[in-house]
DNA sequence: GCCATGCATCGAAGTTTGTGGATACGTTGG
DNA sequence: CCAACGTATCCACAAACTTCGATGCATGGC
């Protein structure tokens, strides 16, 4: 997971010239695009939206998956399938305590996430 | 497209209890849950996300669609294809001036995206 | 030790998405 | 008018995604 602004903007040199101009102003690399899609196909399922906002108002900003299947209707395997991608985006962290497995927001996620859209 | 808010939040009034506690809190209802994720899944592809920036880059933040297949080394009717999502998802306007189509950030689009993640 | 519980993984079916070639549409220039 | 140009739409196809039932893997209680 790097930890690189990754932002949308992209320093524009004034260049005059009509339409179809050649410059490509390299704004905004490859790589960056992908990790930036990769954050947000994660947040492009409205089930996921669901998921992170109950996580959200749980008590301790924390829930294991048996406080997660009602709320969105889905079965337990479809649920953690879902965690499972939000976990991998860096938007939640896991940890098993007993037999649960409880997961959070990571701090500063969304908040960084947010800054990225400039 | 609506104008709502439409924010992570959610309103979580303490109670205590041990895990599966039956307590759905209503956070983030499905309705906002799924305009969220369709502005998200929009921004869920490496080719949509450069051709923002490079839409954004462009003097007077504006291009054409021969602009932007090379950047992307797409196909046209491919490019057209991602500038269509992007459009009908809020985020780009698209202007017809004579034989070319320019498209053009929505101004509050993104800033309104990035308040919605609280 | 044995069974119940909470969760992850696997396999599969149905749907959606990304992509490009062919083509149609609107505009400009001669 | 007619040809050239820039775009959008249509069609097809491969890849990815969402979902669930069945199953495996730990942990805890008896």
């Amino acid at each position: 997971m790097p930890t690189t602004p990754l932002t949308l903007d992209a320093t524009d040199p004034p260049a005059p010239g009509g339409c179809c101009t050649p410059l490509v102003r390299e704004a905004a690399d490859p790589e960056s695009a992908r990790e930036l899609a990769r954050v947000f196909k994660a947040l492009g399922d409205p089930t996921r939206i669901q998921l992170l906002s109950v996580v959200a108002a749980h008590d301790g900003g924390e829930a294991c998956v048996c406080d997660l299947t009602e709320p969105v209707s889905l079965s337990q395997p479809t649920v953690s399938h879902h965690l499972k991608i939000l976990v991998d985006a860096g938007l939640l962290t896991r940890e098993q305590r007993g037999r649960w497995a409880y997961y959070s927001l990571v701090p500063g996620a969304l908040a960084r996430l947010a800054t990225s859209l400039s």
